[in-house]
DNA sequence: ATAATATACTAACATATGTTAGCAAAGAAA
DNA sequence: TTTCTTTGCTAACATATGTTAGTATATTAT
């Protein structure tokens, strides 16, 4: 009896309320994490997927698209946190707080995807470029506000309110190296470690 | 009568004490960083230094090479710095103060390379690639290292000494956005900002 | 002035890359 | 089953890119 093992066309495998494109952005934050936007391909990003180069644009119109998708999705996160946090009637240390954890949570979290965001935007094209660096702008604007306010209530110390904030989303991105390292503490040790260095301080007093 | 302008060749223009290689590793470190390493090509590089592509090739090796050259430069004087450092017979808190004002001082007056070379290194290919690695790694074992003894003789809170060197580290880098910032604060003035608030913290006491 | 070296140029190469066209197969709807 | 839509495949394209070969032209040394 012959046997012939026909070989079936390939398929992208979904999950229950995701399409194959969030399949497709999702591989591709991990590989242009990995390799960065410019050095990964199409091709790669295929493989990647279980299917040819071509095929990936039955979904998607260009791999400039992902990017958007990816920088975009985290903004907005971000940019709605901040509308949250700002309502609430606490003081700024928390305030401060609370945005530190986010950060952090959103790292760890959805690691891929932030970090692709904060270190790929180079690469996108106008008008999103644009876009997305006046996103940007605004929310360390409103998070210097923030720290402002502190300030005038005395609840923080007179420091320079952009280069604080500059100090506090640049010390969370460090968190790329934590979640590479092989002898990881685990992700709430991580927080609290990050608070009390950022909003405590390192001397001991 | 006849005037011919001949065009003559292209040169790169050198100063004192720099070759031609130097203009060019120099001119490189800004493009990468502009455009990122992969992004930029060499056809951009020799635009930018007056020349055709192909003449690049009589200064240097290749593309990586320039990486190297830019990452293992910036990675050699912050190694050098360190051996100083722990040489002295200050305190811990003095130690990690004057690694935080050499990377500030760095940062911010070989900003391109330090910028390339803490960005762009992913694109190293071994043997060079492990041993950037390595280095790296061994920096921070031995900036840990100063944070723990600090943090035995009670200097220095008692924290996650690994956390405390990513955190540092990832702040100063952080400096690119105010190298980029319209209306920066003097250098000293930054510097001091930081060492407060990563040092002293932000909380008042 | 002549020879030797350093530096630049043009042309071309091999390869990688994003993307499209046209067609085949699979799954869903009828 | 038949029809329609979705999703995949192969082939090919245009372009960009790192790099080399071969040659011409400056500059430096003799």
């Amino acid at each position: 009896m012959l046997v012939y093992y026909l070989r079936t066309m390939a398929r992208i495998k979904i999950e229950k309320n995701s399409s194959r494109k969030d399949v497709i952005v999702s591989k591709a934050a991990s590989l242009f994490r990995e390799k960065g936007f410019k050095a990964a391909s199409m091709r790669d990003l295929a493989e990647a997927v279980g299917v040819e180069a071509a095929s990936l644009y039955n979904h998607i119109k260009s791999k400039t698209e992902l990017l958007h998708e990816l920088c975009f999705g985290v903004a907005n996160r971000f940019m709605q946190h901040m509308d949250e946090v700002e309502s609430k009637k606490t003081n700024s240390i928390t305030k401060v707080e609370e945005l530190v954890r986010f950060h952090i949570n959103e790292m760890v979290k959805h690691y891929e995807e932030v970090y692709v965001s904060d270190r790929e935007w180079k690469h996108l094209s106008d008008p999103y470029l644009s876009n997305f660096q006046n996103q940007r702008r605004m929310y360390r604007k409103r998070f210097a506000a923030i720290i402002e306010t502190g300030i005038r209530n005395k609840e923080i110390k007179l420091i320079d309110a952009p280069t604080a904030v500059l100090i506090i989303l640049h010390a969370i991105s460090g968190i790329e190296s934590w979640h590479r390292s092989t002898q990881k503490i685990n992700a709430e040790e991580l927080t609290n470690n990050m608070i009390t260095i950022l909003v405590g301080g390192l001397k001991n007093v």
